[in-house]
RNA sequence: GGGUCGCUAGCUCAGUGGUAGAGCACUCGGCUUUUAACCGAUUAGUCCUGGGUUCGAAUCCCAGGCGACCCA
């Protein structure tokens, strides 16, 4: 039967429900438990046997197994499913007065989908199952379309994130895995609220977008005539909000980045951002650890996790290795032995970066080549130190190694999930770096951005020694809940239309 | 951006040039302990879109769309 006879036919139902006065669309039903509360308080509740209570619940009808004079269906809620059994004489005698054909109707005008409220009493069945024996129900919310086929459910990936909510139904691992995300959110802010941290909100509708290497989108406001561009990046307004004052600040929120889509990138993304005047980097990696496992204790109670078949232990502290120690133990290459770019280029060629040329400084090459070799290495959580400061335009300069930044990036599964350094705080060598950036824009990179002048200005009055960290909220979900797919834990993914919007003529 | 694979009934899938199929769901009938209930019957299609080859295309060819995976 198509689509359309089968909504037609549901539409019949909804008529028939209103010809017997009975509303398709409810208004309340009074819940006293959920699925999983009766399942629980009931654990011990023999076969056979019956609680003399009254109970009502609600949810979605997920199965139905109708006999001649009795039926069973199992309910969905939030928490859970629970069998309903459905004697045609209990009912009939519960619902004397509201229908005297209440148990025909419920074969005939119930659908998998609806929502059903019910009361009654709860007993375990011969074979075992826990059940409402339901002496009442009212259907609160008629479905007109079909649920998926109740044994495969939905698999085709592209219709699962298209129709989130019919693979919330039918794929409970699904509701699961949003269920931790928002528990790991709240983790990692309830963390942070306890060591004194505050929350301020940023805007997202920026002039100018910057803090990251990102090419941003680019809106319109109508009235102001202007172009406006989405954060690529939170950091200069929290670094302002210290210059202000605050000495613990923090951020969680969307950030937008106009790049490709896949596995491990949504153009809309959910970053954090955390700020403490008077840290360096150094204190930053112990709060981003502390961060990390508070999450992971919290949500899954142990600090080792199996990530797509890996086993990962984020037991503190971790390993901290500056990038130069890690090349040279994945490449056996030593970059503070070179003495031209020329030699280095030739030595990184050798053990198989493609293309050293395009990389115009030793700092470069160096993060290439760490790129290259060793990111996909660092399985377990690994913190990597002393960046080249010029792939670092908003970090201090390390305090003893020339050429070098005081920043780290936390790679765990060969993925960075973290970054942060001492932030720079010397205004001058601020609008210097931020230049070199805006020199690169203006020849065409659009990734590069371009100088914030009243960043700068706020600088100019002066920030407090203070230590930062950006983290992908997504991907620590990932790592979390093991999932393979960043759209696996973003519930309406970015996807194109199914098929080309037709112009109006 | 490149490569590989996929797109057929509401869902899951078969169908390699000759009348478009199965299971589940739906509809009808039967059934008071099922849990992928069962038994019987019926119904269900823009084979992703467009073009081409052919007597004949879901199938072969070309172009396009959307998605998945891998690579950059």
């Amino acid at each position: 039967m198509a689509s359309d006879d089968l909504r037609a036919t549901r539409l019949e139902k909804v008529d028939q429900l209103r010809q017997l006065g009975f509303n398709p669309y409810a208004y309340y039903w009074k819940v006293t438990h959920n699925a999983a509360e009766l399942q629980a308080k009931y654990i011990d509740l023999p076969n056979g046997e019956e609680a003399e209570v009254e109970v009502a619940i609600a949810g979605r009808i997920l199965t139905r197994r109708v006999f001649g004079k009795l039926a069973f269906f199992t309910l969905q809620d939030e928490t859970g499913t629970i069998q309903l059994y459905l004697d045609k004489k209990k009912i009939e005698a519960g619902m004397a007065e509201i229908d005297a054909a209440a148990f025909e109707h419920l074969k005939q005008l119930t659908d998998m989908g609806d929502f059903l409220g019910v009361k009654g009493s709860v007993k375990r069945t011969d074979k075992g199952e826990l059940s409402v024996s339901v002496d009442h129900y009212t259907i609160l919310t008629k479905s007109l379309l079909p649920l998926p086929d109740k044994w495969h459910g939905m698999t085709d990936v592209e219709k699962r994130y298209r129709q989130r909510y019919v693979d919330l139904i039918v794929n409970p691992q699904v509701r699961d895995t949003f269920r931790k995300r928002a528990l790991i959110t709240a983790a990692i802010r309830r963390y942070l609220d306890r060591q004194n941290f505050i929350e301020i909100e940023t805007p997202i509708l920026l002039s100018e977008a910057g803090g990251a290497d990102a090419r941003p989108f680019v809106t319109y406001h109508n009235t102001l005539e202007m172009d406006l561009y989405l954060r690529i990046a939170t950091e200069l307004h929290l670094k302002r909000l210290i210059v202000g004052g605050f000495e613990k600040v923090f951020e969680m929120g969307r950030i937008f980045r106009n790049e490709g889509v896949s596995t491990r990138h949504n153009p809309e993304f959910t970053s954090i951002e955390v700020y403490q005047a008077y840290g360096d980097y150094n204190d930053m990696m112990t709060l981003t650890e502390n961060i990390i496992v508070a999450a992971a204790q919290d949500v899954l109670g142990t600090l080792q996790i199996n990530y797509q078949g890996e086993s990962i232990d984020l037991t503190p502290p971790w390993r901290r290795v500056t990038m130069h120690d890690l090349v040279k133990e994945h490449t056996g290459l030593d970059f503070t032995q070179f003495s031209t770019l020329e030699e280095a280029r030739s030595a990184v060629k050798q053990v198989g970066v493609p293309n050293p040329e395009i990389c115009l400084s030793m700092g470069k090459l160096l993060s290439e080549t760490f790129e290259e070799k060793s990111e996909a290495r660092l399985i377990q959580p690994t913190f990597v130190i002393d960046y080249p400061l010029e792939v670092s335009p908003l970090s201090k300069p390390h305090r003893s190694k020339p050429g070098l930044a005081e920043r780290f990036e936390l790679f765990i599964v060969g993925r960075e999930t973290a970054n942060g350094y001492s932030e720079l705080t010397d205004p001058i060598d601020q609008r210097e770096r931020l230049e070199v950036q805006a020199a690169r824009k203006a020849a065409g990179d659009l990734e590069a951005q371009g100088v914030d002048e009243d960043f700068v200005t706020a600088l100019e009055y002066g920030m407090p020694p203070t230590m930062g960290m950006g983290m992908g909220i997504d991907r620590l979900v990932m790592l979390l809940c093991d999932c393979a797919s960043i759209r696996d834990v973003i519930a309406f993914p970015l996807l194109k239309p199914e098929s080309a919007i037709e112009e109006k003529p």
